[in-house]
DNA sequence: GACAAAAGTGCACGGGCGTACTATTTTATC
DNA sequence: GATAAAATAGTACGCCCGTGCACTTTTGTC
């Protein structure tokens, strides 16, 4: 058995009962690996923490990162991380939700090496965001004024109101809400200064 | 030791280790309490979970609610809302953040009757918000077209996002952010229909 | 085909978990 | 002050946890 294939299976189980509720005993039973089998793989379960951490990151780049990256430079760039954002739950279906929001509020008061990696994932993930903006700005489409770090917070918001409403309340206008809410902070960047 | 006072401090231990994280042995030694003699107030760890995320919910009544019902209706009212909530980590300061935002990631598949439970108190507050919003609209402050729902939704991703930034991410800016993204939503309810 | 390295197994350990059950202490009522 | 009720304690149970260790199987290399 692969380790790839190992934290395939870790991540999905992951998103389900948190980084801290995943189990080496309940991960080998569902791989059909004896728990010393897989514990082997890692040498503690904080390594196997992180690093399905670190493999949730990568398929996040391949999925939404760097096709959106592909867009072109400017506001249409900005547009894609958005779609792209808010295809990866379906580009990327996890049983129990976005891995990242679960590990956030879990380990947001439980210093270590893993809250650290992840702190490290979400400020590049918003400095991504926020040098989209820049760009947006340098290149005109949006305004010179605009603060590319509230944007990005701002963009987050949209991103986490939307998961909150579709996963745990089931709305199913949470994802139409989530557009609309952006193509309101697209066009206040946009326009012109009072 | 009075119910109250078991479950303040239940609540206080949830917001750092989750309410799965809860554990009756552990909030037993901290009370300085045996264990059986904990487990005898509540009947299963499930009553537990469920009269914790109860006794959080009262004391968001009395600290944000019903403080920020007693503002002039319409758009202040809006406002006391957005004020009150922002300030709930200080009126009502939790070791780990706030207890709902941790809830909520954590049962959001994970299907009973504390899932239910808090399912119910948020879409209460959502319909709360929504509805403070509307009587700004028959109010004549805000536009007719401000879809409430939207609004509230909108809202609740300015109030997570500001959570993640400055808890996970300890990003000073968080909260001045946070303030500048109302103003935003806001002005732009208010603002007259082009 | 020998042989080293890698992957996987079995077993044991101490510890914490939720939850019964029974006993004891404290508190309130008459 | 007796007595019923409520709160607390003690102990035990089976279960799963992370981890260590010795052993066997598979795999890849010369």
């Amino acid at each position: 058995m692969t380790r790839q294939a190992i934290l395939e299976h870790a991540m999905g189980l992951s998103s389900m009962v948190g980084l801290g509720g995943l189990t080496i005993g309940r991960l080998a039973d569902e791989l059909e690996l004896s728990k010393s089998g897989l514990f082997a793989h890692f040498r503690s379960k904080e390594t196997l923490q992180t690093q399905v951490l670190e493999h949730a990151a990568s398929r996040f780049v391949d999925s939404v990162i760097k096709p959106a990256l592909s867009a072109p430079r400017g506001e249409p760039r900005v547009q894609a991380i958005f779609d792209r954002w808010l295809e990866w739950p379906n580009t990327n279906p996890l049983p129990g939700g976005c891995i990242f929001v679960q590990a956030a509020s879990e380990l947001d008061d439980r210093p270590g090496p893993v809250r650290d990696l992840l702190v490290r994932q979400q400020k590049d993930w918003l400095e991504v965001i926020a040098n989209t903006v820049r760009t947006a700005i340098t290149e005109g489409h949006f305004r010179e004024d605009v603060d590319p770090e509230q944007f990005a917070q701002d963009l987050y918001g949209v991103m986490l109101s939307c998961h909150h409403a579709s996963r745990l309340l089931r709305d199913p206008k949470a994802l139409s809400r989530a557009r609309h809410a952006f193509e309101a902070l697209r066009l206040a960047a946009r326009m012109p200064h009072s």
